[in-house]
DNA sequence: ACACTACATATCGAAGCTCGATAGGTTGAA
DNA sequence: TTCAACCTATCGAGCTTCGATATGTAGTGT
């Protein structure tokens, strides 16, 4: 969330768990819009029950991710009367994503060279 | 650190950081005893500096670690004034290591599997 | 008509972790 | 003797996550 505009992408080991949580939203996000409950049930499915969001996390993080305008957010107010908030991704998101996946792959690299296995 | 004994291996996405720390810090006694201040400076040697340990991250991390029986620590009384602990693995220690390796691969082939990457 | 589950968003206090600063001390080299 | 490097330790501030709670809609079964 507070990456640096320009500089190295990098993902520091002690927000792990913030900048996988965003990783995996944007990415999410980057296969077309989602609205909320949707994102959380669909990482609990790709991932196989490895993965999950719980709801006191997931509306913070999508609201900041907003706020920064990474994502973007709009209501969907159809005929029904369900409030569902459709989030995408914005072209800032999308770079920040592809930053975020080579900071993943150089952080996997160095966490499995530091405890002396090859990366799988 | 709140790992059950048995049962299956897992990262939670929740707490990576904190498992990131736990991970790294047995697998650099694994390679034989350090003291703290040592196995923060192997850390980043290591790592070629994309790693660090805070010292007020550190100490508490190595306390907790110990109380849970994870390495055990010895103080140094050498001839020398300078206190130092020296931290050394538990046979506990060798083999949540060993769970927390597996852990971690499952981890990243679920992330990069969810993030629509080839992994890496 | 009623109950129940799944859908959908949101907030809040408690608990936990990390940061950065601060503290206190030793050793060796310039 | 001054300084940098070595060495351990703690504490409050700040942030994140958890789990509970709140609120309400839609659909299904009875």
């Amino acid at each position: 969330m507070n990456q640096p505009a320009n500089g190295p992408p990098t993902v520091e080991i002690q927000n792990l768990s913030r900048d996988c949580h965003e990783a995996l939203l944007l990415a999410l996000l980057a296969a077309g819009p989602h609205h909320g409950y949707q994102l959380a049930l669909e990482l609990e499915q790709k991932s196989e029950g490895a993965f999950r969001f719980n709801h006191g996390t997931l509306y913070p993080i999508l609201h900041k991710l907003e706020q920064v305008g990474l994502i973007r957010g709009d209501w969907l107010d159809e005929q029904t009367k369900r409030k569902r908030k459709s989030y995408s991704l914005t072209e800032a998101g999308r770079t920040r994503l592809a930053r975020q996946i080579e900071a993943w792959r150089s952080f996997f690299f160095n966490f499995f060279s530091v405890i002396g296995e090859e990366t799988p």
